[in-house]
DNA sequence: TGGGGTTAT
DNA sequence: ATAACCC
């Protein structure tokens, strides 16, 4: 821990990650916001040294598969999500397989490739969790992002263990820092640039600075600016709990009511199930939709609305009395964005609880606890959980 | 291009 | 509610 800043959780090693300088143009863009290149990677002059670890997990998913069926493990492997290799293992990069090939490309390329499904992401969600956890067991600072990276703020740690070293053994310490190879697609910002002639992180570091605050907002110019000088002092935010939870569903076509409404179920059923296990209440729900339109960027819709408060009462006991008026609340949504007088084509949809909050026992007194029967009878456990097809209300007290 | 997430406006 | 960003 004195030396390297950048353990590899699990995953062997890995190609080259560290290219240091000059960073591409369109990499300051992804720094921006993602934090990865931190103030370790220049000498600078203004920031307090912070020990800063960056765990970056490769080919996550299909880590979690190698390990759920360890026959896997010596083959190529894909996990597949619709018609997308979205990430594959070494065997298979060997091969000439990349993170989001066609599965048509990928198997052309690599005959042999085993595919897994990976569309469903408990598996990965639970165990991407399960490193963060891990994680903040040295440090309660854990910042995540996505299911596969975390950065974690040592500094704390670092120091104490230092304080306890000998002066002899004191100098013998040396800290080295890594500048991360970040992947593109900052895309709108790396445009804008590109429009003002900044090319090069050089470009960048000696743009004007007042012109650069008026073309792209005050906030993200310094930001970006000072990353250009290797500067990035953002502090590591403990991540914690989510502060939402969707699941979505893409396909080629979806154009009726009764369509829209079997894959709603189908998204609200399992997200039941993951808002119980957490604990907290989601107070308002979102749908959202993507039309379909021969190519529009990213044009994705949305309506939301408060959760009625006897429907959270309900919510996370188990109990399907929230199918139904959570269905309702969702139709609603839906009609509200779409004509359903009208043809219409949809490619994705998606469901989202979101404005969680605690429920505060503290705040609820024992005699509501026992006249709230949902309460004290039922749990989202075993056999009350939520399936699909078989279960009728009937089979609930 | 999937199936998620976050923050800012 | 949307847009941008991240993986």
């Amino acid at each position: 821990m004195e030396k390297g800043v950048e353990p590899e959780e699990e995953g062997g090693g890995d190609e080259g990650d560290t290219e240091a300088w000059p960073m591409e143009l369109a990499d300051v863009g992804a720094a921006a916001s993602s934090q990865g290149v931190r103030d370790q990677m220049l000498p600078t002059r203004n920031s307090s040294s912070r020990v800063i670890v960056h765990v970056d997990l490769d080919c996550f998913y299909a880590q979690v598969e190698m390990i759920s069926n360890p026959e896997l493990k010596d083959k190529p492997l894909g996990v597949q999500q619709k018609y997308l290799v979205v990430t594959c293992n070494y065997e298979a990069r060997k091969l000439g397989v990349k993170k989001l090939m066609n599965v048509r490309d990928a198997k052309e390329k690599c005959p042999q490739l085993v595919l897994v499904n990976g569309e469903d992401l408990t598996r990965y969600r639970e165990m991407s969790y399960k490193v963060t956890e891990l994680l903040e067991e040295f440090s309660p600072v854990v910042e995540r992002l996505g299911f596969d990276e975390n950065f974690v703020d040592l500094t704390e740690m670092v120091e104490k263990r230092l304080q306890q070293l000998q002066s002899d053994e004191l100098s013998a310490v040396t800290v080295s820092g890594h500048v991360y190879n970040n992947q593109c697609i900052g895309y709108k910002t790396a445009k804008c640039l590109e429009a003002l002639g900044i090319n090069s992180v050089h470009d960048l570091q000696t743009f004007s600075s007042k012109i650069l605050e008026k073309e792209l907002g005050i906030s993200l110019a310094q930001r970006i600016q000072k990353l250009s000088f290797g500067e990035d002092n953002s502090p590591v935010i403990p991540s914690g709990p989510p502060q939402s939870f969707s699941e979505e569903d893409s396909f080629k076509k979806c154009s009726s009511e009764v369509e829209a409404k079997n894959k709603i179920e189908e998204l609200l059923a399992s997200l039941l199930n993951r808002v119980c296990q957490d604990g907290r209440k989601p107070h308002t729900v979102r749908l959202i939709i993507r039309r379909y339109t021969s190519e529009k960027h990213c044009g994705r819709e949305s309506r939301q609305c408060p959760i009625p408060s006897h429907v959270i009462q309900k919510l996370g006991t188990g109990n399907y009395d929230v199918m139904t008026p959570m269905v309702d609340i969702l139709m609603k949504l839906f009609r509200n964005m779409v004509n359903v007088k009208m043809p219409f084509h949809l490619t994705l949809l998606s469901v989202c609880f979101c404005n969680l909050k605690a429920v505060n026992t503290a705040k609820r007194g024992l005699i509501d606890y026992y006249l709230t029967p949902s309460l004290s009878t039922t749990s989202c456990s075993g056999k009350h959980s939520f399936k699909m097809k078989d279960t009728h209300m009937e089979d609930f007290p």
